[in-house]
DNA sequence: TGTATATATAACCTATTGGTTAATTAACTA
DNA sequence: TAGTTAATTAACCAATAGGTTATATATACA
């Protein structure tokens, strides 16, 4: 068995997984609306095991509605991939001017509220 | 052939590849040197198979010096996975606000500057 | 020149991944 | 109750990933 962290990347690693995701992002779906821009491409199966792996790996969390099984993205998934990438921050920097702009017009100069669990392993 | 977003989340999907990174963070390295911690576990083709996927992936360059190949961290493939990551920050939000202390302690009040390539594809 | 060191390549093996089709389960609906 | 829709499971397959050992290639050095 895999690590988590190992677990989400490579369900990350997916752009099929990567669509749905973005997908999710912009509301609940459940399998067939998930499964709808890929069916010309592959079967439902393929879908239903894609979708599988991204709740495996922490990212999405799936529901019973019925016959439906509508999904929603889950964040502990993210919060840990950006958890990990706080160390390579140096790396990708220059975003880092975009984001502090960003933090300027959303939220100018409140202070930290702190994060639970920020130091988890 | 996989897409490079792809390509870069599959290089992170490994403990050893993500432990070689942690190594390389804290400076250049060679490929023995990178071998070493993992040599009790692992041959070192595989360690040499390790470093080419994180190179392929864009996350590690190799470099000469006689005999011995320097790697360094690269930071193109990480702009990427930042730069992917945005559209899911309201799920890592918590750590965001770390991330907003560290701002206030780091460059308190500066304007952003903007980034080159920003919306590259 | 010959030997040691650093690294890469080749050939191979096994497990996992991402897909398939066919069959199954579960819930609604006429 | 029978049929339809939603989703899953099973059995299978080819390609890829991650490891191995053995061999080859550079470069330095005595």
């Amino acid at each position: 068995m895999q690590d988590s962290l190992s677990q989400t990347f490579s369900a990350l690693a997916d752009p099929t997984r990567r669509a749905m995701l973005a997908r999710l992002s912009k509301g609940e779906a459940n399998v067939s609306d998930l499964a709808k821009p890929f069916l010309k491409n592959m079967s439902l199966p393929a879908v239903t095991k894609h979708i599988k792996v991204l709740e495996k790996a922490g990212l999405v969390t799936k529901t019973r509605d019925a016959q439906y099984r509508p999904c929603a993205i889950n964040k502990e998934a993210f919060v840990d991939v950006a958890d990990w990438m706080e160390q390579y921050r140096m790396y990708w920097e220059e975003s880092f001017d975009r984001l502090e702009a960003y933090l300027e017009t959303v939220a100018p100069k409140k202070k930290s509220k702190g994060r639970k669990n920020a130091n988890k392993k």
